[in-house]
DNA sequence: AGAAGAAAATGAACGGTGTTCATAAATTTC
DNA sequence: GAAATTTATGAACACCGTTCATTTTCTTCT
């Protein structure tokens, strides 16, 4: 057999993902280094290249397991309130509070680019759009009259654009505006979108 | 007089900014290179380095001009219509032709970090907060009893939101879920929050 | 106008990056 | 246990932004 093979192989690509992981915590996508990675995993630099076939597959396993967790974070708010208004809210709310406790790994989530050329893999495109996937359920609640492809639509909209209310608040870029309480006014945002909604529906 | 000198750096830094734009609209700014650059401005390495402390300050200055340039288009619609509903959908409309018209250029402003430690300069902080006040009197006119704090608050959280779903839907992150009309998506969007906002003031 | 000084232009060289490759070690197979 | 196959190693490679000694160009002063 080829156990002790593969465990070593197995072994290794999780101590690259972890080391990765932490690099990522504490520097940023932008600060990561092939050098350092191998150094805090213990292993030639070389290696790194047996085990994936470049930075960027480790990076994506990095950010697949980010993905893991930010979606157990919301799957945990989606249950709670029955009142779609109000699970649309918790989950705005959830969101934003993985991004605040994962910056950098939240960042990388979204920072991160494939080399020119080369696709996004399925599996890993797969797993973003299940994010979305929690919006459509209190969506379908909320505007009953929706077929699936306009309420996957609509899901897209909502988290884009809480996404990018999230995104740009957490961002540098826009520093000296107004120190706002982002939270009161994520959920305000929410709010008021919701209350549109059913005013345009009724 | 020292003009002769003046005149050559001030050639030299629009001809540099100049193959900086092209390389940029034509590769991305991940695609960007100093070496291309002076080749193209036709000038050697390091006089890039005498025009600009860095290429950090270069894109700066490609980044100011295309700030201008969106500033221009949003200025254009936001003097149309006097129904502040209308006019902050077809500010949302400006924006994203802008984006649509000048991917490379537009993804720039948001993708470009500083290096580790070092701010984004004040003058640079400024012409990006001036995208949020063209939202700031549609919203004045739409919500009369907010004072200018509250105002700005709610002028970034609308541009953030609107920002974020221009951004996710030109990128190739989300391909594959529903290849909808991003244009009635957007104005649909910012109807709805509107009339969200029109229903929660009264 | 011409010499002296200052600024700018040059491109080779430097340090750092991701990735590869010949070589050595380890593991599996027979 | 020997042969074959896979894995580990770290020096070397190509490329990057940036610097620097040197040369060229411009300005200033007499």
């Amino acid at each position: 057999m080829t156990s002790k093979r593969d465990a070593r192989r197995e072994d290794l690509k999780g101590r690259l993902i972890e080391a990765a992981q932490a690099r990522i915590q504490s520097t940023g996508l932008a600060g990561l280094r092939a050098r350092d990675i191998t150094a805090d995993a213990g292993c030639a630099l070389g290696a790194l290249y047996i085990a994936f076939a470049d930075l960027d597959e480790l990076i994506l396993h990095v950010n697949s397991i980010t993905l893991a967790r930010l979606g157990a974070a919301l799957e945990q708010e989606a249950t709670g309130a029955a009142e779609p208004g109000a699970r649309l809210k918790a989950l705005a709310k959830a969101y934003l509070g993985f991004a605040r406790d994962n910056r950098m790994a939240w960042k990388a989530l979204f920072e991160h680019r494939m080399a020119p050329g080369v696709a996004v893999p399925e599996w890993h495109l797969a797993e973003h759009a299940v994010l979305i996937q929690h919006l459509v359920e209190p969506l379908a609640q909320l505007l009953p009259t929706l077929d699936s492809h306009d309420l996957l639509a609509r899901a897209r909209t909502l988290f884009s654009a809480v996404h990018g209310i999230v995104m740009i608040s957490l961002e540098d870029r826009f520093i000296g505006l107004a120190p706002t309480d982002l939270e009161s006014e994520l959920l305000g945002f929410v709010g008021a979108l919701v209350a549109g909604l059913k005013a345009e529906r009724g």
